[in-house]
DNA sequence: AGCCTTTGACCAGCG
DNA sequence: TCGCTGGTCAAAGGC
């Protein structure tokens, strides 16, 4: 199979560790990618291919620049080159991190390789994955593209969703020539074996491309999409498939989504693919834009932007079922273009979205905050997405929360894992086992504060990224900060504890001048303990000068709770979650949540039971103090097995949830003694995030990432024919 | 009348 | 303390 060095490389690279991309499709192709090299020249348009999910490019002006015609496999061939240019870009860490794991990282120069246009630009912002109107950010998540993500609900609507029209089927991303490796690569991709037809219309496919795009990819057996999404929930994430680009894991409330839907033709004269169609799905809007340079010119591009952007602006219900108001613009620094706040309009619901437009009126990114405390509007209010009310609403049985992972959803495939699958996820479950079932115990202990570290796949076994700290002192952020990265190598650990313990949160003045005790959480993971099983208002996002990850507030929306936390990613350490509790208690985890803990399989084990390796170390007493558990709080909610059950059930398929995706996939690279990719715990929202995690595509926003496309739903495409076919038989229509 | 958008002002965190 | 920045508020207006 592909090197594992290589891997490791990228994965130690990418903070979020993910399957390689050389790994992948080494394994899918069962051809070494690393064999394959191809010349490189920076600047040269393959770089553009590598970055096919890059955010601009996924724009429609971009794909003027591209030679959007055609595409070709560069992306997946060039995996093969990525670790060595990336290593020149983020070589340091990279190395150490291969020191770390103990193999050899090579480099990889991710400036080269990003997309020429916009990569390079350190103001371009990933793209994200943009929902058509019509399209719920569900709904792109749940496309086929995302076919681990069938079983996973919108992360509004916690619906299946689809697309409305079109096919996914293979795709490739990018413009430029396409090589042997390439034609290899495609040829062998059946373009009509990975037919995704959702239920809307058949005429039009798919694409998820690359950095921007989720690509679907063909293979014989499996098909790879690759995908490029940002998700920004409670665990947010950035998936940039077979883009190298970007993946961006925030381990935050908020859903950032910007996919770009291409249809592909295979050129075979070419020995690539073209771009035939390429569509930008804005989430707000309710329809497909057509975006590609093929279709551009013909599709009612600005009748549709309008449209969706009348919908989106007019507060009329989004795919996602909900309603929104719109309570603010401004434009946001960095951003090309200005940001648009949105509370959904339901009494006492917390959830908000901000939503970036283009001049075109195509949506840049979504990100969604807080959970849904409530039911959908009745259908008629909503669009024709088709999503699914009451199992993500739950505010009495608990939302989907990561918490749930071991049940049948996440949980299953995590217990795959723990079976002795070699599937990476098994060994970094960290996060999502730590969240589901290793919290609790850790956590759970009120009487010590717990700091909990999960391995990441960079670190050496015994090492442990997720960490969950307790502190109660006062320092400043910077200090936290610091320790979550992997700066410190051999002192990590230690460094990493002296410095959560310092870690300092800059709550409000009140919060501050009261010096409640605080708790500080941090998960290497994506979980960001943001369903903890209390409820939580956001209140404030800001920037934290020296992070480029937003630092959430919440509040407990308890009546009389005055519990705040704050949720922040670290930037140099992506995997890391933290966050910060301050206040006291004086109120149980809500019953809903509570009752029936989803964990409840494995999930009640400790982390190492769950075969997760955690680290713990007391840092507060204190930490106990807030709200009145902090072992119902730090389990799993209930609600997210339960919810993962309902969503098999309704779905008709439960193999999702539990189906070890990546072992299915046979990572390639990632063998049993490999390095181990982290797992992305499972937010609120995060049903989708964990499709996406389970791609492997998690990446730091804003960081070059070369990914593979999204195996794990390919895989299960391929793999589970009948699965899938129930699947989409089931899918609501639009 | 109700709901939404627009938009400038305000607030709070941060350096 | 001031300026910058992001998020929110709230008045005004439109549908």
């Amino acid at each position: 199979m592909a090197g594992i060095d290589d891997n490791v490389a990228i994965i130690g690279d990418w903070v979020p560790p993910s399957p390689s991309p050389r790994a992948f499709f080494s394994t899918m192709l069962g051809d070494n990618i690393n064999s394959r090299t191809i010349p490189e020249s920076p600047g040269e348009k393959r770089n553009e291919g590598l970055y096919l999910g890059q955010p601009e490019q996924m724009t429609s002006e971009n794909a003027d620049k591209r030679d959007g015609a055609q595409t070709s496999g560069v992306q997946l061939t060039e995996l093969g080159t990525f670790s060595e240019q990336k290593s020149n870009f983020r070589g340091g860490l990279v190395e150490r991190m291969a020191a770390r794991a103990g193999f050899n990282a090579p480099r990889l120069n991710t400036e080269s390789i990003r997309p020429t246009e916009s990569s390079m630009n350190p103001e371009i912002r990933s793209p994200y994955l943009t929902i058509p109107p019509g399209l719920s950010p569900t709904t792109l998540l749940e496309s086929p593209v995302f076919l681990s993500n069938l079983a996973q609900p919108s992360p509004t609507t916690g619906k299946f969703s689809f697309f409305p029209n079109g096919n996914i089927k293979n795709s490739t991303v990018g413009s430029d020539p396409p090589d042997k490796s390439k034609e290899t690569f495609f040829d062998r991709t059946d373009s009509s074996s990975f037919a995704f037809k959702p239920m809307g219309e058949s005429g039009s496919s798919f694409f998820l491309g690359g950095t921007s795009k989720i690509t679907s990819a063909t293979f014989p057996q499996q098909s790879f999409p690759s995908i490029d999404v940002s998700v920004h929930s409670g665990n947010a994430f950035q998936l940039h498939g077979v883009e190298p680009a970007k993946a961006q894991f925030e381990s935050r409330n908020t859903l950032h989504f910007r996919a770009e839907f291409s249809k592909l033709t295979t050129d075979k004269d070419s020995g690539g693919i073209t771009v035939a169609d390429k569509r930008i799905f804005d989430t707000v809007g309710g329809r497909p834009e057509h975006s590609s340079p093929l279709d551009e010119q013909q599709d009612e591009d600005g009748d549709q932007r309008a449209s969706g952007e009348s919908m989106a602006a007019g507060g009329t219900p989004s795919e996602d079922g909900y309603n929104w108001r719109k309570y603010g613009q401004k434009q946001v620094k960095g951003s090309e273009y200005p940001r648009s706040y949105y509370k959904c309009t339901h009494p006492n619901c917390p959830v908000k979205k901000k939503v970036e437009r283009s001049h075109e009126g195509h949506i840049t990114e979504i990100i969604y905050k807080g959970v849904h405390n409530h039911l959908k509007p009745p259908p008629n209010w909503r669009s024709a997405t088709g999503s699914m009310d009451t199992q993500l609403d739950i505010p009495e049985q608990g939302w989907p929360q990561i918490g749930a992972v071991n049940d049948s959803g996440w949980a299953g495939t995590q217990k795959g894992t723990a079976a002795g699958t070699p599937d990476w996820r098994n060994d970094n479950v960290e996060v999502t086992s730590s969240a589901s079932g290793g919290l609790g115990p850790e956590l759970g202990n009120p009487s010590s504060s717990v700091q909990g570290q999960s391995r990441t796949p960079f670190e050496s076994a015994d090492a442990v990224d997720a960490s969950f700290a307790l502190s109660n002192d006062e320092d400043d952020d910077r200090a936290t900060h610091g320790s979550v990265g992997y700066d410190d190598e051999g002192e990590e650990s230690e460094s990493k504890r002296r410095k959560v313990e310092t870690y300092a949160t800059e709550m409000s003045g009140a919060t501050r001048a009261i010096r409640e005790p605080r708790v500080v959480v941090q998960t290497t993971s994506e979980v960001d303990i943001l369903d903890d099983g209390y409820r939580w208002r956001k209140y404030g996002q800001k920037v934290v000068k020296g992070n480029p990850n937003p630092r959430s507030y919440y509040k407990c929306t308890s009546a009389g709770c005055t519990v705040r936390k704050h949720v922040e990613r670290a930037w140099h350490d992506l995997k890391s979650v933290i966050t910060t509790y301050e206040g006291k208690h004086n109120h149980d985890v809500p019953a809903a949540r509570n009752s029936n803990h989803v964990n409840s399989g494995t999930s009640n084990a400790t982390p190492a039971q769950a075969g997760i390796p955690v680290q713990t170390q007391v840092h507060r007493p204190e930490a106990s103090q807030v709200h009145n558990s902090m072992t119902s709080r730090f389990e799993r909610p209930p609600a997210f097995g339960s919810f993962m059950q309902q969503l098999g059930s309704s779905a008709g398929f439960s193999f999702g949830m539990n189906q070890p995706v990546f072992a299915n996939m046979g990572m390639a690279g990632l063998g049993s003694g490999q390095p181990k990719m982290p797992v992305i715990p499972i937010h609120p929202y995060l049903v989708q995030q964990r499709a996406v995690n389970e791609m492997g595509l998690m990446m730091p926003k804003g960081e070059a990432k070369v990914e593979p496309v999204a195996e794990a739903n390919m895989n299960l495409s391929s793999n589970n024919p009948t699965v899938y076919q129930q699947i989409m038989s089931r899918l609501p229509q639009l």
